[in-house]
DNA sequence: AGTTGTTTAAATGCTT
DNA sequence: AAGCATTTAAACAACT
């Protein structure tokens, strides 16, 4: 847990968008889905600064779930009661922040065709996803795996470890620069400007580098829902190290990322067969719904 | 009544 | 400087 009330870095704006805060949340929550009230929670735990001026930043990340593209609403079944819907990333935004920063994204994520024309037939991202969930959890409970059981929605189902969105978390924080003596610098650009730079950048970034982001997912060992950080992340020490350039150029990055962090549905080759890159345990049926054929996709501006 | 979700509009700041 | 992404504010509807 976070300690309240420190007055540390980790008191000011965290070098994330909106857009970067809310995919971090939904990607550290193993269904990759969460209500608006779930996104809320996890962005004050982890991050001091918000929480205060609520009304303030939670109309504005409200306003980003439903202005960008890249979020979807997944209404929820009549066996998981609640308020609100459960928001999602389009499975095709792909690495929104393949520039390295996540303060600003390179392109908008914008969705074209069919899914704009019929919005009243339901989404095939949000159908994919309940029934990717669904078939998870029944394959989970066939393996008879004991997981923590979370209310409604999140049944403590884990990822397989050979995928990694680009939203993850471990791989948002796998970005940062680390170097074998404790100083970490950053690959995220000027913002890190916006930060009091005269110190050492850990010093900034405590909300990653001093226990801040995994230390705060409950304490270091355990995650969101009580679920074991270690079977959801790389621990930090297995972390890759990767530099990344301050000025990261997409041509220039891209190459020498390990697979998992250009592991994205955008970054493949088009004639790459997504269920290379399926999220699901490659024996699992529901690899047949990880690529929704009918979803077009496709960065704009 | 409070929360959730959508939309419009303007301001701000970064990138090209 | 223009274009664009993001932030902020605000109004409003729907829902619990």
């Amino acid at each position: 847990m976070p300690r309240p009330g420190r007055n540390t870095y980790s008191d000011q704006k965290p070098p994330y968008s909106y857009i970067s805060l809310t995919a971090m949340a939904i990607q550290s929550c193993p269904e990759k889905m969460l209500p608006l009230s779930e996104i809320y929670k996890f962005i004050m735990d982890r991050f001091p600064y918000y929480r205060e001026n609520t009304q303030r930043w939670q109309n504005s990340l409200r306003h980003n779930l439903s202005f960008n593209d890249c979020f979807i609403k997944i209404p929820r079944r009549p066996d998981q009661p609640g308020k609100g819907s459960f928001w999602a990333l389009h499975p095709n935004c792909g690495d929104m922040f393949e520039n390295g920063s996540f303060l600003r994204r390179r392109k908008r994520f914008k969705v074209l065709g069919a899914e704009h024309l019929a919005p009243s037939k339901p989404p095939d991202a949000a159908h994919y996803l309940q029934q990717h969930a669904k078939l998870r959890l029944s394959a989970l409970a066939a393996t008879g795996a004991h997981l923590p059981q979370v209310p409604g929605y999140n049944l403590g189902v884990t990822q397989p470890a050979t995928f990694k969105h680009p939203f993850a978390i471990e791989n948002i924080i796998a970005r940062e620069y680390k170097v074998p003596g404790g100083l970490a610098f950053s690959a995220v650009p000027p913002m890190a400007a916006g930060y009091p730079l005269h110190n050492q950048l850990a010093g900034a970034w405590p909300h990653v580098y001093n226990g801040g982001v995994i230390d705060a997912m409950g304490g270091a060992d355990y995650g969101a829902y009580g679920v074991p950080i270690k079977s959801l992340c790389h621990g930090p020490q297995t972390l890759p190290a990767i530099p990344v350039p301050i000025k990261a150029t997409p041509a220039a990055l891209a190459p020498h990322l390990p697979a998992f962090l250009s592991n994205s549905p955008q970054s493949l080759s088009p004639t790459s067969p997504q269920t290379a890159t399926s999220q699901s345990s490659p024996a699992t049926p529901s690899d047949a719904l990880t690529n929704p054929a009918s979803l077009q996709s496709v960065a704009v501006h």
